[in-house]
DNA sequence: CTGTATCCGTGCCGATACTG
DNA sequence: CAGTATCGGCACGGATACAG
């Protein structure tokens, strides 16, 4: 039964054995793995924290993701109190790695809606934030 | 305003108004789009070409990606010659913008095979190289 | 050579409800 | 508070064949 995988089970497999680019994409490739490991940035937060910075994401959903995360050692789960259990997540040292191309891609991103949208942007509209570790 | 970029008709819609790393992810998330990117990186190619280098991609799906990623102004589609039309697809001054991302992207995800699969990594297996311009 | 048309599988994600 | 269970849907991606 696996317990724990540290970087030896990779939640996703990887489509194309070998290609850095798709390696990447099954690691942080998921929907909302990028905005989780960005806010991941700002500190340790537990369920209910992510979940509310995370914008519309469903519990369900920030589970699986979670795991996943934690399945590829970017991510650390834990648990700080015995009975109304506050778990804690925090990004690994590993986790940490990625912080580069999570603020490269959001740089960029924000960039990108400059560029879409014009000044249509009003700031901060729905969850996501700027700012970096 | 711009001279020749759409960026009013992006391919695919932004799930989080606003959101830096959804509208990154709209324009730059789809499965085969940062190496395509990649490899046009490396200078212009035409369709087969990208075919070629774009491992098992299929022509639909080649063709729906670089026709989103032109959308996106990121990638520009030139035809060279009348008849057999020998297309040939290049980046974008824009396009150019997500470089540094793509090599980031890159570069993290081949350590991050290396951590996962050790050294059980042959060279090149199937069709991403390494380097970039 | 450069695509398009059609059909289809399934992976990803979501809503709601329920439990320790 | 921290999740899991179950169900479902829809879009994304894929295979194959065909067309300009």
């Amino acid at each position: 039964m696996d317990k724990k995988a540290p970087a030896g089970n990779p939640s996703r497999p990887n489509p194309l054995p070998g290609c850095p680019m798709a390696a990447a994409f099954a690691a942080i490739g998921g929907k909302w793995k990028l905005t989780l490991l960005y806010w991941l940035a700002h500190g340790e937060t537990h369920f209910a924290g992510l979940r509310r910075r995370a914008a519309p994401i469903t519990p369900k959903v920030l589970a699986e993701q979670l795991r996943e995360l934690e399945a590829d050692g970017l991510v650390e789960r834990v648990e700080t109190g015995p009975v109304p259990a506050p778990v804690v997540y925090r990004l690994t040292p590993y986790g940490t790695t990625v912080l580069p191309v999570v603020e490269g891609v959001r740089v960029w991103g924000e960039a990108h809606l400059r560029r879409t949208q014009g000044e249509a942007s009003p700031a901060v509209p729905m969850s996501c934030a700027d700012m970096i570790a």
